[in-house]
DNA sequence: TAGATTGTTAATCGATTAACAATC
DNA sequence: TAGATTGTTAATCGATTAACAATC
């Protein structure tokens, strides 16, 4: 039978675990209780079991959780056990960042190839040999990449979206200012860095509504 | 009075009201309804209504929204009619897409200075010359930059932030891959990209769980 | 065994949706 | 005026918190 649908909210919260489970194995600590994740990441003990009672029974009443076990739970449900051959279009400011950006790769997350057009193709910027991006429906055919990163101009986006879709591409790490149309079996996660910038601005200036470090 | 606390799920969504009606004002549209916005945002007409009378009745019965009109009202809400000054700490690979990120300009976001230690302080990348982070609490005096983008290493990242916060920094901007410690009258934004990445992974591997492009 | 802490059910809280009276 | 659409209240839904029995 399958399991309850887990909700966006609680799916946001696993890499938080994660990120402090780490922090706390390299500390040497053994075990942990809900009380003590609650006390170090700020969200109440309550929360935090039912979270991972989603998933599955990771803990031992009387004792808590094993930290290296969660934490190599927490890591295979949210795939990053994995290896994925991801693709970049786009060789501007955030496609450069994002090709540069260690501490990815641990996550599987391998770039395999980076695509632009115009004078840019051909040219080698930091490793890659930027490919054409109007060949890209062959590449998708003869490579199979899993996860595809756009940094490309909001009036291309959408129209390079559809070409992946129909290559076959599992999911898309969306840097652009629009909502991408997609089919609900392509994963679609968004980055728009302007609406971050917006949201901080807002509290700048209603500080009444500002949540603290809630987000 | 004051108005009542706005939701931080309000919050996120402003700036995409503010993208569509930026689209359809181009588009030569003056008028809009929360049904026909409801249509092209995909959220329903009756949120969208719950959502504007937080800050006012832009509206008319009978006639809809005016679309300049609304835009600049929500544009004057979120702060972004606004001028800032912000600084950069850190110039690697995220601070430099920041830095050379267009666009910005439009929301009144000035960058005016960018930081970092060891070789990089004083010379010149994309027409900054590079200050030393460890003068920052005098630049901070002198020079009274409300927005900190904290592009930097996680082991030195909550230490700046210490330094911005006593130099009277309004808004910080944070890259990094931790939780911040700040005062809350200091507004926090987070892009944690790598919690980006994993939820993008996670729906990739749970596919049952994925609600479609509603985050 | 006694104490601790989980897993899970029930209660509460908040956000979204539906409905409709107000009014342009 | 009649039709359209908002502003706002009420109903529903879902997520968080509290409580406690199960059990290590």
């Amino acid at each position: 039978m399958a399991r309850a649908r887990v909700s966006l909210a609680v799916v946001k919260r696993l890499p938080k675990y994660y990120r402090y489970l780490g922090m706390i194995e390299q500390k040497g600590i053994i075990r942990v209780s809900s009380q003590e994740l609650s006390s170090i990441t700020g969200l109440t003990a309550s929360q935090i079991r039912q979270d991972l009672n989603h998933f599955g029974g990771f803990g031992q009443q009387g004792y808590g959780y094993n930290v290296e076990e969660l934490k190599s739970e927490i890591e295979k449900i949210m795939g990053i056990n994995k290896s994925y051959k991801a693709i970049i279009l786009g060789c501007g400011n955030i496609g450069k960042a994002i090709m540069n950006y260690r501490g990815f790769k641990s996550s599987g997350f391998n770039i395999v190839d980076v695509f632009d057009h115009g004078k840019k193709v051909g040219t080698k910027i930091s490793d890659y040999e930027i490919k054409d991006i109007d060949k890209i429906e062959e590449y998708l055919k003869e490579k199979k990449p899993e996860i595809a990163v756009i940094a490309l101009p909001t009036d291309v986006a959408q129209d390079v979206c559809d070409k992946l879709v129909d290559g076959g591409i599992k999911g898309i790490w969306n840097f652009a200012s629009l909502d991408l149309k997609l089919p609900k079996n392509v994963v679609l996660e968004n980055v728009h860095l302007d609406e971050s910038l917006y949201t901080l601005t807002y509290y700048m200036n209603n500080l009444a509504d500002y949540p603290g470090t809630k987000n």
